[in-house]
DNA sequence: TGTAACCTAACGAACGTTAGGTAGTCTTTT
DNA sequence: AAAAGACTACCTAACGTTCGTTAGGTTACA
């Protein structure tokens, strides 16, 4: 019989998983499923990870890893606090508008994680660009509580984007509202005037 | 053989049933472990349900339909359009905090519902108040984009929530971060003023 | 000649589901 | 009032499928 061209190797195979587990999640993946995005059979997985749960852990972290640095990205805007603000909540939105399976991830982390991989999930990928949107909110209202500030910002942008399927069908939902510039346009707005930066 | 000393009904199973799936999700029930919960053997849940899919739905139309209801009661403040988001805003937030089952089957819901089951919740759990909040979010600021602003408050109070498992291991985080009245008093002031509404 | 990357085949466990039986309870008939 | 019948709510046992995983063999390449 003939063999593939080109041998597999452990991050072409997470490659393929990833996407896999965003859709449908840890017992919704079986390692038949991987096997056969891979092209190859589910006992030849066992050659590259000694089983599921050690794929899903590796996936995960290789899912998570490149994001940490492109939230940093997004914090080196220069400028007045308002300005900085603006530029990180576009660059932000932008960022996870393109990535639904990060964001698929995430969700079920929140769901389903346990405590270790949480743990891990917060100081690897998010802890640094937290900390840079405490710093900010501090300059912007000083003395205010600056986690929940962050976590409102992020609030915002993501559950703008985790209500989307449901949205459809809630009077006033348009597609537009997916977009972007749009969600980022209004979160600034609100952040910066509150409700009344929302107007026309 | 002595039987038990009650015969179980259907909203019974459907009752025990809500809080599995709302922790483990459908695919992470299975029929023998309803059954045990209920205490029953799996083949006699068939007395009661054709198939799991069918028990599944029944479960979720019945831990959502009493919430339509209990949104309805958080729009009943009266006053300026001011005093009733921040009314509405205190019991929203009450309500769902007191309530980590129905958020956890909304958000597997939202990663995993089909279009039909959206549909559904939409219409008969959220449509009425989502109204409600679009009309007082255009009484506030007129001619807003009041699916925007609806979206925005549900936004601020649920993923709140909803990372409140990561949180614990993000800087700054605290226990008061999840009590209703600290959540809710936060929110207000940044849906009325902005962020300079968080300030101390 | 060894080793890396695959394969086929199969194991036991767990799954949703079905068939067929039984013990109580309610209804009807005599 | 008592017997006969029907029905409800459960049971045990098992079916076929899918799952994660293992054992052991085969092929290509260094």
């Amino acid at each position: 019989m003939t063999r593939p061209v080109k041998s597999k190797n452990k991050e072409d195979i997470l490659d393929l998983a990833i996407p896999l587990f965003a859709q449908s999640g840890y017992t919704g993946v079986s390692m038949r499923d991987i096997a056969s995005a891979v092209g190859i059979k589910a006992a030849s997985l066992y050659h590259h990870f000694p089983d599921k749960q050690t794929l899903y852990l590796q996936a995960m972290a290789r899912a998570f890893e490149d994001k940490a640095q492109g939230f940093a990205t997004a914090l080196t805007v220069t400028g007045t606090p308002e300005k900085r603000l603006a530029g990180f909540v576009q660059i932000f939105t932008t960022l996870m508008c393109k990535d639904p399976e990060f964001r698929a991830l995430l969700q079920r982390e929140l769901l389903d994680g346990d405590e270790v991989r949480l743990k891990q999930i917060a100081s690897e990928v998010f802890r640094e660009p937290f900390v840079a949107m405490e710093a900010l909110a501090d300059e912007l209202v000083p003395g205010c509580d600056a986690h929940m500030v962050a976590i409102s910002i992020a609030s915002l942008i993501l559950y703008h984007l985790e209500t989307a399927p449901i949205r459809r069908y809630l009077p006033g939902g348009k597609a537009r509202h997916n977009k972007p510039d749009v969600i980022s346009r209004h979160v600034t707005g609100l952040l910066l005037h509150g409700l009344k930066g929302c107007g026309k």
